[in-house]
RNA sequence: GCGCCCCUAGCUCAGCUGGAUAGAGCGUCGGACUUCGAAUCCGCAGGUCGCAGGUUCGAAUCCUGCGGGGCGCGCCA
């Protein structure tokens, strides 16, 4: 917490320890930013709650904590209203204070966690050879912006990209590429290049031949066995995805890396270990051939033990199983204390039954927390899942090319003046963003509707409106030919109630990201930049900064606040995983 | 059938884990550029928070029921 909401509350713990006895030291404050200007900047909801427990009118509770308040200057008022608000108004003294405190720190005073975890999270996940879809962007994209957060706040964090690299479809795209060979048709796997096309020939074969189908199911049989050919070809099939996929993070600006996939063929040699163990502990059930574990509390459409099944009637594994391993190599091997799947929110069914599992059977201590991070499903304009018109799935490389063109044309449109090579990346930053920023913006638990110029607009919710917001004040630092870094904090002043308003939200950018960090929900921090944004913005109407008339005093005042507020937006911007611009 | 999720202004979404008169953007209408980017800002209008009960000082928020929509439920992942 930063140091002026650590005073705030310190005083008001004081006061309420004073006035109510040391017991209730621990007392939760409910501490919160005002909801309306006029009851002030903060406001503490305890004496409510607090009055009804000790049988005392929340008003005259409310008002003997007001009067133990100490006297200093960080509150400028203090008042009790209605059936028991303490309002708080900070000094400007204090704001400023607090602004210039933050403008010295490079961690522009973010609290770090008193309890760091080693957190592993389970993100993006695609499948070799097939395309990435919507569901997997906005797993990475979200992902992306948790790791972000996790980290900046102290926690470590260990990325797990767990690709689709194993299973029964491996048999018919090698089994295709065997025959594309010897056709003298094969298929160059030495690039980074979209193997969609590949996965797609081989499917359709599969579902129209049955003499390919039964290749393809021989083929996994000499895939799983080892055969050296087999094997040299499944190892070229991951290899190119992987390099494919590293193009596209690079080109999404997320920081997943090719070392940090560790795919589902990881977990290939601890399979059967897993069965075993839970043979030995006496877990497992045996239906219909196949080998059963039942977590407590689940039940089928007949309203019997709903099973997971660890291996099927022909001996084959499945994804329960990888998922245990994976739960067991995350925990012991890689020490995690919390353990993260972003995963859409149809898998929550099979996530709880894993967790009830590993709970039931003692496999994770209970230091470990395993958290499932839902998200729903990205619609189209008809309110169904977003699909290309011929039904398929959309490309992300075919998402981030609209994107950049849309981008592109928009700022032609608004800056005529930039050259085509600037127009490009500015495109690229924006596009991307703007995109990104759509996945992030909305409570990720709902579905939301896709929508390409409402997340490209510059006004509202969106990535063009907080990183414009950015551009416009570096192009005061240009135009003043001042460097933000040479500011001193110290001359803020916050006089128009539009200089006061934007600092007050500045001060709050801490609790923004701690809040994200804790409840894992990245549009909360969507929320609070465009809140800044938006306190940017009447203020740069209403407050002159480079014009002659401007008292130097304010000028120098007014600049730190455009320095804050650049660098407020830039990091939270990047703490989303979005790039801003110097201008647009 | 069972389970999970969603329902807030015409549209798209917030609402800080139970607080005061529920807020934005778009769209509609009306204003503001001789000076830092009008790429913006200011204002008007717009609500039975799906419905009905309950919990309590207080409910969009928690509980129960109902309605509507989406998703999941044995050898795919």
């Amino acid at each position: 917490m930063s140091t002026l909401a650590l005073r705030i509350e310190a005083a008001l713990r004081d006061a309420v320890t004073q006035a109510l006895g040391p017991e209730h030291r621990e007392a939760d404050l409910m501490l919160r930013p005002a909801q309306n200007p006029r009851f002030g900047d903060y406001q503490a909801n305890l004496a409510m709650s607090l009055g009804k427990q000790l049988g005392v009118s929340p008003r005259e509770l409310a008002l003997r904590i007001v009067q133990a308040l100490p006297q200093e200057p960080l509150f400028k008022e203090v008042s009790v209203a209605g059936p028991g608000f303490i309002n708080l108004s900070l000094t400007d003294q204090a704001l400023a204070e607090e602004g210039a405190a933050m403008l010295a720190d490079p961690e522009l005073h973010v609290p770090k966690t008193t309890a760091p975890d080693v957190v592993v999270i389970d993100y993006s996940s695609p499948n070799v050879a097939k395309e990435m879809h919507v569901g997997h962007i906005r797993s990475t994209v979200i992902g992306d912006a948790i790791v972000r957060v996790l980290e900046r706040v102290g926690h470590r964090v260990l990325r797990q990209n767990h690709l689709g690299d194993w299973g029964t479809q491996f048999g018919m795209l090698i089994e295709n590429l065997m025959d594309r060979r010897a056709a003298g048709d094969p298929v160059d796997l030495s690039a980074a290049c979209d193997l969609n096309p590949v996965y797609r020939e081989a499917k359709q074969r599969f579902d129209s031949e049955p003499e390919f189908q039964e290749r393809a199911r021989q083929r996994v049989v000499a895939l799983q066995s080892g055969d050296a050919e087999t094997r040299a070809l499944w190892r070229q099939l991951v290899d190119s995805t992987v390099a494919y996929l590293d193009v596209m993070y690079r080109r999404l600006g997320v920081k997943l890396e090719p070392g940090d996939v560790c795919g589902e063929s990881h977990y290939n040699s601890r399979l059967q270990g897993v069965v075993e163990r839970l043979q030995a502990e006496g877990h497992l059930q045996e239906s219909d051939g196949a080998l059963c574990v039942f977590p407590r509390g689940y039940k089928n459409k007949e309203g019997d033990p709903l099973p997971m099944i660890v291996r099927k009637a022909d001996g084959g594994y499945l994804y329960a199983t990888t998922d245990l391993a994976a739960v067991l190599y995350r925990s012991q091997d890689l020490g995690g204390t919390h353990l993260l799947y972003v995963v859409g929110l149809p898998q929550r069914t099979h996530l709880e039954m894993l967790f009830q599992v590993v709970r039931d059977f003692g496999w994770v201590g209970e230091g470990v927390r395993l958290q499932h991070v839902g998200f729903g499903s990205v619609l189209g304009p008809d309110r169904k899942m977003l699909k290309t018109r011929a039904g398929e799935n959309i490309r992300l490389k075919d998402l981030l090319d609209e994107a950049e063109a849309r981008a592109s044309a928009i700022v032609r449109g608004k800056n005529p003046e930039l050259s085509s090579e600037q127009v490009e990346t500015i495109a690229r930053a924006v596009g991307v963003g703007a995109l990104k920023y759509a996945d992030l913006s909305s409570d990720r638990i709902k579905d939301y509707v896709f929508d390409w110029e409402r997340m490209l607009a510059f006004d509202g919710n969106t990535a063009p409106y907080l990183v414009n917001a950015y551009v416009r004040i570096q192009s005061i630092f240009r135009k003043a030919n001042v460097s933000p870094e040479a500011l001193d904090g110290r001359a803020l002043l916050p006089g128009d109630p539009a200089e006061r308003a934007l600092l007050l939200t500045l001060t709050r950018y801490g609790a923004a990201v701690q809040a994200v960090a804790e409840s894992l929900e990245p549009h909360r921090l969507c929320g609070y930049l465009y809140d800044v944004a938006s306190a940017f913005h009447p203020f740069y109407e209403r407050c002159p900064i480079l014009r002659s008339d401007v008292p130097e005093q304010a000028r120098s005042s007014r600049l730190v606040l455009c320095a804050l507020t650049a660098r407020v937006l830039r990091e939270g911007l990047d703490l989303l995983g979005i790039q801003v611009v110097e201008q647009m």
